[in-house]
Order: C-alpha cells, then structure tokens, then sequence
DNA sequence: AACTCGGGGCA
DNA sequence: TGCCCAGAGTT
C-alpha cells in the first residue's frame, strides 16, 4: 500500500540509537497519557473498530460505532443484525460492503471457534476475515498488553521521513522500530506515534515547529514555519 | 508488486 | 479536483 505518501523523495538517514531514544522520550513528554482514539468498551469492540478504521478517519469510524455498538456489541449481536443491518450503521465509511461482511464473518467465526471471545493469539487474530497483521498488533497491544509495534499509514510515513525506522513497506518498518525502540518504551511508542504523525508530522504540511523532536529528525524539508 | 474496495474530509 | 484516511485480500 504504502509507498507513495513519505512525502519525501528525498534521501533519508537513519536515525542513530541514541537519537531514536531522544525522539520516543520527547513524544512521550508531549504525549503523557497517549491512547486510542477509537471508539470501544471491549476486546470485542475494539476489534470491530479497527477493522473498521482501514483506510478511514477515526471520526468518521466513531461516528458509526457509536450507533452500531448501542444496537450490537456482541459477536451474536452482530450475528443476528447481519450484513445488511451492520451495513446501514457503517455505510457513511468507506469500504462499507466488504467491512459488513468481515464483521459478521468475523464475529460468526468467534462464536463457532472461540466461545465468543476474541483471542489472544496472533495466528487465531490473523485468520479471522479482515483483520491483518496491524489489526492484529492493535488487538494485542491495547487488549493483551503485548508490546507489539501496530505501523499504520502515519507510523510508516514518520518512522521512513524521520529516519526512526527506513522500510520499503509496514512489515520492514515494524520490525526495524521493534529493533530500535528500547524495549520498555515500545508498547506505548504506539500511542505516541500514530498521535505525532496525525497532529504534527502529517502527510501534508508537517508542522515542525511543534515537533519537540526536530532536533534529532533527519527529514530534509522541515516546515519551521 | 499492483490492483481493488470507497465515502467523507480537507485544501 | 486530488490527496489522504488507525488496511486487507486477491491476482
């Protein structure tokens, strides 16, 4: 997917070490109490609300749980509204069509496999249709309390113009941000970067002169206003 | 690696 | 208008 908007076509250097430490502690300062902004109660509700959020804003996905979830929050729930009843709550979100489906695919699937419940394991989250391996890192991070590493759209737009983590595509820039980012940092590095890539270091007209980070930031075409 | 799903927000 | 949005599945 993701390639296309670095928003720099320029070459970028990686960040030391002992810069990469400095940047996650200056967001981290920035970011005290970092957390998801979607709309959940439950592991249930939250991974509906991720496999919801491909591709969309979080407040557009809000806006449509809010409803969906007053009327069903359960995996049977979900089961008896059906694809065209979930579809009438989320069709103002894009990808609305194959998002119903995987939701009742999906909830069907953890009533026949898993009681119910959503797993803790990254192979069942991953074999359930729609979710993915950041879905998946998402449900594990914030639900089980694993620190795994969840890159998004912005995750991988900052680690690659920063220099935080170089990647051709998600998977290489997880792994290089698990590799780089001091182990007891990197469950909540999560929070802290998806929030600075969205507020500050944005797709379009990143607003450097916030970033309390610049000074280690190897982006070549800072917006200092 | 490229293509498709996709309506809404925003400049 | 065109770009972008808390991606995943298929070819």
């Amino acid at each position: 997917m993701v390639t296309k908007n670095i928003a720099s076509d320029q070459k970028v250097k990686a960040m030391s070490l002992v810069e990469v430490r400095t940047f996650i502690e200056h967001l981290a300062k920035e970011n005290p109490d970092a957390k998801s902004e979607l709309n959940y109660t439950s592991p249930y509700t939250l991974l509906v609300a991720v496999v919801l959020s491909a591709q969309a804003t979080d407040a557009s996905v809000n806006k449509a749980t809010e409803k969906l979830f007053k009327v069903a929050s359960t995996p049977s729930e979900i089961v008896a509204l059906g694809e065209e009843g979930v579809a009438q709550y989320i069709n103002s979100i894009g990808l609305w069509r194959a998002k119903s489906r995987n939701v009742v695919a999906l909830s069907t699937q953890l009533l026949e496999q898993h009681d119910g419940n959503v797993p803790g394991e990254r192979q069942a989250l991953e074999a359930l249709p729609g979710v993915g391996r950041k879905t998946a890192n998402v449900v594990l991070n914030i639900a089980f309390n694993q620190s795994t590493m969840a890159v998004d759209t912005h995750i991988f737009r900052l680690g690659n113009r920063t220099g935080l983590a170089l990647g051709k595509d998600v998977l290489a820039v997880e792994k290089a941000l698990v590799r780089r980012i001091p182990k007891d940092l990197l469950r909540d590095s999560h929070h802290w970067l998806i929030l600075h890539g969205r507020y500050i270091c944005k797709a379009r007209k990143p607003e450097c002169w916030r970033c309390p980070a610049t000074i280690v930031c190897h982006y070549p075409n800072k917006n200092l206003g």
